[in-house]
DNA sequence: TAGGGTAAGACAGGCCACAT
DNA sequence: ATGTGGCCTGTCTTACCCTA
Protein backbone atom coordinates (compact mmCIF):
# COMPACT_ATOMS: atom_id res chain seq x y z
CA UNK A 1 0.00 0.00 0.00
CA UNK A 2 1.41 3.08 -1.03
CA UNK A 3 0.15 5.94 1.96
CA UNK A 4 0.77 9.37 1.37
CA UNK A 5 0.52 12.05 4.21
CA UNK A 6 0.07 15.00 2.86
CA UNK A 7 2.05 18.84 4.13
CA UNK A 8 -1.22 20.28 5.56
CA UNK A 9 -1.74 16.93 7.73
CA UNK A 10 1.73 17.51 9.23
CA UNK A 11 0.97 20.95 9.53
CA UNK A 12 -2.22 19.88 11.79
CA UNK A 13 0.00 17.31 13.56
CA UNK A 14 2.47 20.26 14.40
CA UNK A 15 0.14 22.68 15.88
CA UNK A 16 0.47 20.27 18.95
CA UNK A 17 4.18 20.88 19.51
CA UNK A 18 4.44 23.73 21.28
CA UNK A 19 8.06 23.65 21.19
CA UNK A 20 8.75 22.94 17.37
CA UNK A 21 8.78 24.66 14.59
CA UNK A 22 7.52 23.70 11.05
CA UNK A 23 7.07 24.94 7.81
CA UNK A 24 7.60 24.32 4.06
CA UNK A 25 8.66 26.83 1.71
CA UNK A 26 8.71 26.58 -2.23
CA UNK A 27 11.57 27.18 -4.71
CA UNK A 28 11.15 31.39 -4.60
CA UNK A 29 11.22 30.78 -0.75
CA UNK A 30 7.69 31.71 0.08
CA UNK A 31 5.99 29.55 2.81
CA UNK A 32 3.43 27.27 1.92
CA UNK A 33 2.67 25.90 5.29
CA UNK A 34 3.35 26.60 8.84
CA UNK A 35 2.40 25.57 11.77
CA UNK A 36 0.91 27.69 14.38
CA UNK A 37 4.27 27.42 16.97
CA UNK A 38 6.09 29.55 13.95
CA UNK A 39 3.57 31.49 13.71
CA UNK A 40 2.98 32.69 16.82
CA UNK A 41 6.86 33.59 17.07
CA UNK A 42 6.63 35.69 14.38
CA UNK A 43 4.41 37.24 16.78
CA UNK A 44 1.52 36.60 14.46
CA UNK A 45 -2.07 35.29 15.49
CA UNK A 46 -3.08 33.82 12.19
CA UNK A 47 -1.48 31.16 9.91
CA UNK A 48 -2.64 33.13 6.60
CA UNK A 49 0.02 36.52 7.98
CA UNK A 50 2.94 33.71 7.10
CA UNK A 51 1.66 31.79 4.24
CA UNK A 52 2.64 32.90 1.05
CA UNK A 53 5.01 35.06 2.10
CA UNK A 54 8.51 35.18 2.02
CA UNK A 55 11.29 34.56 4.61
CA UNK A 56 12.99 37.59 3.93
CA UNK A 57 9.41 39.55 4.81
CA UNK A 58 8.76 37.98 7.84
CA UNK A 59 12.16 37.51 9.47
CA UNK A 60 14.37 41.17 10.14
CA UNK A 61 16.47 41.79 7.01
CA UNK A 62 19.88 39.81 7.74
CA UNK A 63 17.81 37.08 9.45
CA UNK A 64 16.32 36.57 6.40
CA UNK A 65 19.02 36.70 4.11
CA UNK A 66 20.97 34.05 6.01
CA UNK A 67 17.46 31.64 6.35
CA UNK A 68 17.50 32.20 2.83
CA UNK A 69 20.88 30.95 1.66
CA UNK A 70 20.01 27.71 4.18
CA UNK A 71 17.16 27.17 1.86
CA UNK A 72 19.10 27.49 -1.10
CA UNK A 73 21.31 24.45 0.30
CA UNK A 74 18.56 22.54 0.81
CA UNK A 75 16.87 23.09 -2.60
CA UNK A 76 20.22 22.27 -4.18
CA UNK A 77 19.48 18.35 -2.29
CA UNK A 78 21.83 19.25 0.45
CA UNK A 79 19.85 17.87 3.87
CA UNK A 80 20.51 20.13 7.20
CA UNK A 81 19.96 18.10 10.21
CA UNK A 82 20.40 19.32 13.83
CA UNK A 83 22.02 22.19 12.76
CA UNK A 84 22.27 24.35 16.58
CA UNK A 85 20.93 27.52 16.07
CA UNK A 86 19.72 30.38 18.24
CA UNK A 87 16.13 31.79 17.43
CA UNK A 88 15.50 35.60 18.29
CA UNK A 89 12.11 35.35 19.24
CA UNK A 90 9.81 38.50 19.26
CA UNK A 91 10.59 39.83 22.81
CA UNK A 92 14.22 39.55 21.81
CA UNK A 93 14.86 36.54 23.76
CA UNK A 94 17.03 34.21 22.56
CA UNK A 95 16.11 31.01 21.86
CA UNK A 96 18.43 28.00 21.65
CA UNK A 97 17.10 25.10 19.02
CA UNK A 98 18.32 22.35 16.70
CA UNK A 99 16.90 22.73 13.24
CA UNK A 100 16.65 20.09 10.44
CA UNK A 101 15.98 21.09 6.59
CA UNK A 102 15.62 18.48 4.27
CA UNK A 103 14.65 19.10 -0.03
CA UNK A 104 11.10 18.14 -1.03
CA UNK A 105 10.23 16.07 -3.63
CA UNK A 106 7.81 15.74 -6.52
CA UNK A 107 8.34 12.94 -8.78
CA UNK A 108 12.24 13.62 -8.31
CA UNK A 109 12.57 17.11 -9.36
CA UNK A 110 13.44 19.32 -5.87
CA UNK A 111 9.84 21.88 -5.11
CA UNK A 112 10.91 23.02 -2.21
CA UNK A 113 12.29 22.81 1.63
CA UNK A 114 10.25 21.12 4.49
CA UNK A 115 11.83 21.50 7.98
CA UNK A 116 11.81 21.74 11.47
CA UNK A 117 13.07 23.36 14.66
CA UNK A 118 12.95 21.84 18.33
CA UNK A 119 13.57 23.42 21.45
CA UNK A 120 16.98 22.31 23.45
CA UNK A 121 15.11 20.94 25.82
CA UNK A 122 15.87 20.07 29.64
CA UNK A 123 18.67 17.63 29.85
CA UNK A 124 17.94 14.04 31.32
CA UNK A 125 18.82 14.52 34.62
CA UNK A 126 17.77 10.67 35.58
CA UNK A 127 20.43 8.79 33.15
CA UNK A 128 23.30 7.20 35.29
CA UNK A 129 26.08 9.45 34.33
CA UNK A 130 23.85 13.10 34.52
CA UNK A 131 26.29 13.42 37.83
CA UNK A 132 29.78 12.96 36.21
CA UNK A 133 28.21 15.05 32.70
CA UNK A 134 27.21 18.10 35.06
CA UNK A 135 30.95 17.66 36.40
CA UNK A 136 32.18 18.31 32.53
CA UNK A 137 29.42 21.24 31.96
CA UNK A 138 30.41 22.94 34.93
CA UNK A 139 34.41 22.82 33.86
CA UNK A 140 32.76 24.08 30.47
CA UNK A 141 31.21 27.07 32.04
CA UNK A 142 34.57 27.63 33.59
CA UNK A 143 36.84 27.18 31.36
CA UNK A 144 34.95 28.04 27.55
CA UNK A 145 36.94 30.98 27.19
CA UNK A 146 40.59 28.68 26.44
CA UNK A 147 40.97 25.79 24.33
CA UNK A 148 39.45 22.39 25.08
CA UNK A 149 40.07 19.18 24.32
CA UNK A 150 37.48 16.58 24.57
CA UNK A 151 40.04 14.12 26.04
CA UNK A 152 40.31 16.57 28.82
CA UNK A 153 36.93 16.19 29.60
CA UNK A 154 36.63 12.90 29.36
CA UNK A 155 38.88 12.33 31.63
CA UNK A 156 37.11 15.19 34.20
CA UNK A 157 33.82 12.66 34.19
CA UNK A 158 35.96 9.35 34.27
CA UNK A 159 34.43 7.86 31.00
CA UNK A 160 36.59 7.26 27.58
CA UNK A 161 35.95 9.98 24.60
CA UNK A 162 33.36 7.41 23.23
CA UNK A 163 31.19 7.09 26.40
CA UNK A 164 31.05 10.59 26.60
CA UNK A 165 30.08 11.82 23.15
CA UNK A 166 27.59 9.01 23.43
CA UNK A 167 26.33 10.12 26.57
CA UNK A 168 26.39 13.37 25.99
CA UNK A 169 24.26 13.64 23.18
CA UNK A 170 21.96 11.25 25.20
CA UNK A 171 21.44 14.03 28.05
CA UNK A 172 22.18 17.05 26.35
CA UNK A 173 21.18 16.48 23.07
CA UNK A 174 24.35 18.06 21.76
CA UNK A 175 27.82 16.80 21.49
CA UNK A 176 30.07 18.47 23.67
CA UNK A 177 31.27 20.36 20.69
CA UNK A 178 28.42 21.94 20.78
CA UNK A 179 27.60 22.81 23.72
CA UNK A 180 30.97 25.02 23.88
CA UNK A 181 29.85 26.41 20.76
CA UNK A 182 26.59 27.49 22.62
CA UNK A 183 28.39 28.80 25.78
CA UNK A 184 30.52 30.58 23.45
CA UNK A 185 28.10 32.44 21.54
CA UNK A 186 26.04 33.33 24.65
CA UNK A 187 28.43 35.17 26.02
CA UNK A 188 29.33 36.65 22.87
CA UNK A 189 26.03 37.90 22.74
CA UNK A 190 26.16 39.35 25.92
CA UNK A 191 29.55 41.46 25.38
CA UNK A 192 28.06 42.34 22.40
CA UNK A 193 25.49 44.89 24.10
CA UNK A 194 27.94 46.70 25.36
CA UNK A 195 31.50 48.18 23.67
CA UNK A 196 34.37 46.40 22.26
CA UNK A 197 35.72 45.02 18.95
CA UNK A 198 34.13 42.41 17.58
CA UNK A 199 37.68 40.93 17.52
CA UNK A 200 38.51 40.99 20.67
CA UNK A 201 35.14 40.08 22.11
CA UNK A 202 35.38 36.76 19.96
CA UNK A 203 38.93 36.67 21.73
CA UNK A 204 37.14 36.74 24.69
CA UNK A 205 35.09 34.08 24.05
CA UNK A 206 37.33 31.42 23.34
CA UNK A 207 37.18 32.19 19.38
CA UNK A 208 41.16 31.95 18.45
CA UNK A 209 40.63 34.81 15.71
CA UNK A 210 38.10 36.98 14.70
CA UNK A 211 38.02 35.47 11.46
CA UNK A 212 36.61 31.85 12.89
CA UNK A 213 34.20 34.10 15.48
CA UNK A 214 32.64 35.26 12.64
CA UNK A 215 32.03 32.58 11.19
CA UNK A 216 30.73 30.34 13.75
CA UNK A 217 28.56 33.34 14.86
CA UNK A 218 26.89 33.84 11.57
CA UNK A 219 26.70 30.08 11.47
CA UNK A 220 24.39 29.73 14.76
CA UNK A 221 22.40 33.51 14.94
CA UNK A 222 21.98 33.94 11.70
CA UNK A 223 23.50 37.22 11.49
CA UNK A 224 26.77 39.04 11.71
CA UNK A 225 28.61 39.96 14.95
CA UNK A 226 28.02 43.65 14.00
CA UNK A 227 24.79 42.77 12.59
CA UNK A 228 23.89 41.56 15.95
CA UNK A 229 24.66 44.08 17.67
CA UNK A 230 23.01 46.82 15.91
CA UNK A 231 19.59 44.79 15.73
CA UNK A 232 20.14 44.95 19.85
CA UNK A 233 20.77 48.69 19.80
CA UNK A 234 17.97 49.67 17.15
CA UNK A 235 15.56 47.75 19.68
CA UNK A 236 16.62 48.50 22.83
CA UNK A 237 14.05 50.85 24.99
C1' DT B 1 22.01 -6.41 23.42
C1' DA B 2 24.33 -3.10 26.07
C1' DG B 3 28.64 -1.26 26.37
C1' DG B 4 33.00 -0.52 24.59
C1' DG B 5 36.84 0.69 21.08
C1' DT B 6 38.33 2.36 16.55
C1' DA B 7 38.84 3.99 11.63
C1' DA B 8 37.39 7.15 8.49
C1' DG B 9 34.92 10.92 7.09
C1' DA B 10 33.11 15.39 8.70
C1' DC B 11 34.11 19.44 10.71
C1' DA B 12 36.39 23.33 13.22
C1' DG B 13 40.57 25.90 14.00
C1' DG B 14 44.30 28.48 12.27
C1' DC B 15 46.22 31.38 8.99
C1' DC B 16 46.27 34.33 5.18
C1' DA B 17 44.77 37.33 1.39
C1' DC B 18 41.54 40.19 -0.04
C1' DA B 19 36.83 42.57 -0.09
C1' DT B 20 33.74 45.84 2.09
C1' DA C 1 37.52 47.60 11.62
C1' DT C 2 35.06 43.80 10.03
C1' DG C 3 33.61 40.10 6.92
C1' DT C 4 34.45 36.36 3.47
C1' DG C 5 36.65 32.61 1.38
C1' DG C 6 40.37 29.29 0.42
C1' DC C 7 43.38 25.96 2.06
C1' DC C 8 45.75 22.98 5.23
C1' DT C 9 45.92 20.55 9.62
C1' DG C 10 44.37 18.26 13.50
C1' DT C 11 40.29 17.20 16.32
C1' DC C 12 35.68 15.46 16.78
C1' DT C 13 31.88 12.56 15.57
C1' DT C 14 29.83 8.73 13.53
C1' DA C 15 29.27 4.28 11.82
C1' DC C 16 30.83 0.10 12.42
C1' DC C 17 32.59 -3.92 14.60
C1' DC C 18 33.94 -6.51 18.78
C1' DT C 19 33.18 -8.47 23.45
C1' DA C 20 30.90 -9.99 27.51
Amino acid sequence: MDMKISACQLQGLFDALPDVVFFVKDCSGRYTHANLTLVRRLGMKRREEVVGRHVADVFPRTLGVSYASQDRRALTGETIENQLEVHILPNRAPGWCLTCKYPLRQRGDICGVIGISRDLRKPDGRHPTYPRLIRVIEYMQAHFAESLRVHTLAALAELSVAQLERHFRHVFQLSPQQVLTKLRIESAMRLLQGAGSVADIGLACGFTDQSAFARQFKATVGMTPRDFRSLQVSAAP
